[in-house]
DNA sequence: TATTTAGTTTAAAATCATTCTAAACTACTT
DNA sequence: AAGTAGTTTAGAATGATTTTAAACTAAATA
């Protein structure tokens, strides 16, 4: 599918800014980053954008579903083009991300949710250490 | 104990402004907070305290495992006296967290760590919203 | 007890990620 | 072709946290 209609299709106008994210974004496997990243991936691919219009353009592209926001992430905002449902190995060293797919995992007697409230999602990471 | 014992039997100093901490974070119940609120509090009981030793002091604390640090937060690093495991429920409207314990919980089928790692903890936050 | 010193506190400046602002621009509609 | 609503931009603003360098203080030593 062409990124154009991946952005209408949502309702968001295909901009020339929105398109140069998409083709960073949807064209390639899943993966982690974060603003400032993006923004250098933009400049290598010989083309400009100002740092506020990236960190526009991945809100929207949030809140229209097209990728996540990592969560736990402390400082700086980690994007995800991966929308499936997953949990994350964390690599406290380093900050790198890896998914694991969540579907064989067997959860059991998870804690009563508190009264007036509904499970919104539940995530999971697994912090990594180097062993020896 | 007096906190005082507590600070010496980690290691650490026992200034003044290390026990106006303590008194308010080890005499009570276990709690949520950020750097700034305890100095809120540490301003309430008629003391004063830079901004700057409050994060020292719980940057120390935690390193001598007096406090933990809540991964996941996105912004404002959020610190806990409860030093047991645990993991969280977390309202996001307002973004108040609220501990579950994790002894009961069964955890089955989880993923094969990445070779060369070793599983460092498992972090469970369960997201909340409002029912109607 | 006085002196030393190594660790601590402080105000203020610096940093870093992110958001805001207001003006210029552009995709889409009429 | 013109209008308008949404978008992009540079630069300023914000907010959390860290750094800096000087003043201070707890603990060790003379």
């Amino acid at each position: 599918m062409k990124n154009i209609e991946k952005l209408r299709r949502v309702g968001l106008r295909p901009t020339k800014q929105r398109l140069i994210i998409a083709d960073l974004l949807f064209n390639g496997p899943n993966r982690h980053f974060s603003a400032e990243d993006l923004q250098v991936e933009i400049t290598s691919s010989g083309n400009y954008m100002s740092i506020g219009t990236v960190y526009n353009c991945l809100k929207k592209f949030k809140k229209c579903g097209l990728i996540k926001q990592v969560e736990y992430s402390k400082e700086t905002a980690v994007f995800d083009t991966n929308t499936n449902h997953h949990h994350h190995f964390l690599n406290e060293e380093t900050g790198q991300l890896i998914d694991f797919e969540s579907d064989k995992l067997v959860l059991q007697n998870l804690p009563q949710i508190p009264k007036g409230f509904v499970n919104n999602g539940l995530e999971i990471i697994i912090k990594l250490k180097k062993n020896n």
